[in-house]
DNA sequence: TTTTAGCACTCATTCTCCCTGAGTGCTAAA
DNA sequence: TTTAGCACTCAGGGAGAATGAGTGCTAAAA
């Protein structure tokens, strides 16, 4: 059944209240704010059908009332007004982006921070492969008679490279044989692949060479294993305490060590659904625990072809939705023009790797 | 004036208490903990002098004593236990800090997560090069018509990489040519002098060859600024939130953030003297306002021949120092030998660099 | 001279009790 | 269907009283 016209002014203006005051709202704020001309008594009586619904909830008896999670949710999916950002905002999002080309990494740690600063609300970010991810070409670079440098350029344009030392010298010209051999066997592989080419070669070929092969074919399942892995960078935890529920440290606790632990905050529920580019979780629809009464906004951006990175803002169940969702959504575009252009021009991968 | 030995122990038993009870600490306490067989009268009138001298103090008329900073540094410089790590502690310390070679900026991130876990205390970490950082040699890899790698290696063993686009395309003799002036003109200086050297070769070389050698010239710069800077790591700051002192947001909120900006961080008094590679600081022997009731213990170790990394615990003054110094120093100690065996044999520089 | 026992005093903390006021649900009238 | 009115509920705050840990001082004991 459809909500009437005026129950959902009045629930619109009970979460955007209680999102502004954090305090449970009553009737008389309602009828005040909601400007609907008619008195605290028949605002009582939408208020209590509203409750009746699961839309709002009551602390007890005789406090106001609050949202609850489906009452966000209903505000969310159709209440709510986007939020314009204001030019200031935007500059100052633009202006925070426009980095120097940088290492992946740092970009999207840093574009964390900004998104941290301007939101209020911790964030966490990521980037994960959106397909296999295979050696494009090696290089061997010799420094001295027992030590070379290794470079692994992957299809993604990551470059990466390692000192490798060797226990006997070797020449110039034994490590172009050996850069040779690597560059037949290795490439396109993905790292299960290249374990396996690495096994069987390991019978017919001489100790010594295979072990100088080995170490620069390890090396490069290391550079694709990381590749693979999702790393999350969260920033920003501290703004948590900003916020009154978790100015009690028995709420803020655990929310903090589950956001400062790296492999904890792996488990965030990454999973955006198919074409959509953002998507909010309220309360109880976080799977983890820690997250019960923890919203999250998120929204997904690509970088280049090959990867998608996932943004996201963390906070209370009383989140300002509308100022985060308009913010996040200008962010994660304007990542995805900066990472399209500057970076990784189609068919190219990104710039600089190490 | 030396103090008597009873006034010692009675001092000594104070600190100990109230480390570990975070209460203040009354006559009959000490009396019973210090082992001393008198009554606490007598206590009493000992604790009265102590206060006198300015090595306790009262937080209000009928508490007990707690130690005074100068209460602290006292028994940190003459009354404190060397603690001793049991088996179990050196275990875990070495079997955390047994990481596959990596790169050093993780080992060293890591290093601090697990000092923070065995500490329960927040825990930063730096490293600085130890004097004047310069290019070693330059290599440059074609990967495409249009497009090369550049590998710069630094004289600390540092190698990074990144890929270089360029307008036109080049040959391959060309790129060997571009190499071997790089490799001429720019090895073995520093940052200033690499900037310095390319304004002058501007006016006497062709503008589309400088263009090219600026880009690869301009990445080393960026190489070696990145060498020069204290890339300061934080870990384990919700550590705070567990004790006592930090369990009311006002004291938790300020320091939190001191330590979760690392621009703040880096403020940090890494300045330790001269020989000595352990340091205490307490309270308000910190300079910083917001390290002003709290206290640092750190540690240096050596990065090879040509760094040096610093390692800090942040806690309250009522921190088990004992313990902490102990820990702290077998950390340190642990990772000079590793980095000097595994990493950074002398003269070689360390392994694994992107 | 040093130590001890005793005693009055201080003061943060805790608990209880009460009050206040915001907010509710219900009813009866408009 | 809306409104006004009223009794009721209950969290939050504040005043006071009780608690008890701890102190300083004094006078006696060692």
């Amino acid at each position: 059944m459809e909500l009437s016209d005026r129950k959902k002014r009045i629930l619109r203006a009970i979460v955007e209240t209680y999102i502004a005051t954090a305090d449970p709202v009553g009737s008389k704020a309602v009828a005040e704010r909601a400007g609907l001309d008619v008195s605290s008594a028949t605002i009582r009586n939408e208020m209590a059908d509203l409750t009746d619904l699961g839309l709002l909830e009551q602390p007890h008896t005789s406090a106001g009332r609050i949202p609850s999670p489906a009452g966000y949710r209903l505000y969310v999916n159709e209440l709510m007004d986007q939020h314009q950002l204001t030019i200031q905002e935007t500059e100052r999002i633009n202006q925070a982006l426009n980095l120097k080309m940088e290492e992946l990494d740092r970009v999207i740690d840093r574009a964390g921070k900004v998104l941290s600063q301007i939101s209020d609300y911790p964030v966490f970010t990521m980037a994960q492969a959106k397909k296999r991810v295979t050696v494009k070409r090696f290089d061997l670079l010799m420094v001295e008679e027992n030590a070379f440098i290794a470079v692994v350029m992957t299809d993604n344009s990551v470059v990466k490279n390692k000192l490798i030392r060797m226990p006997d010298s070797l020449s110039e010209t034994q490590l172009q044989l050996l850069s040779a051999v690597l560059n037949n066997s290795f490439v396109g592989l993905t790292r299960e692949e290249m374990e396996q080419a690495l096994d069987k070669m390991e019978s017919r070929t001489a100790p010594a060479a295979f072990e100088l092969i080995s170490l620069v074919v390890d090396f490069a399942v290391e550079v694709l294993a990381e590749q693979g892995q999702n790393k999350i960078h969260t920033a920003g935890i501290t703004h948590l305490l900003e916020h009154p529920e978790y100015h009690s440290l028995d709420k803020a606790k655990p929310l903090m060590n589950y956001l400062a632990e790296e492999q904890e905050a792996s488990k965030l529920p990454v999973a955006l659904s198919g074409g959509k580019n953002m998507n909010i979780l309220i309360g109880p629809e976080n799977v983890s625990d820690a997250l019960k009464d923890t919203s999250v906004v998120m929204a997904s951006y690509d970088i280049g072809d090959n990867m998608r990175g996932v943004i996201g803002v963390v906070g209370p169940t009383r989140m300002d939705y509308a100022k985060v969702t308009a913010r996040l959504s200008y962010f994660a575009e304007s990542l995805t023009r900066m990472f399209g252009k500057e970076e990784l021009p189609p068919g190219e991968g990104k710039e600089d790797k190490e």
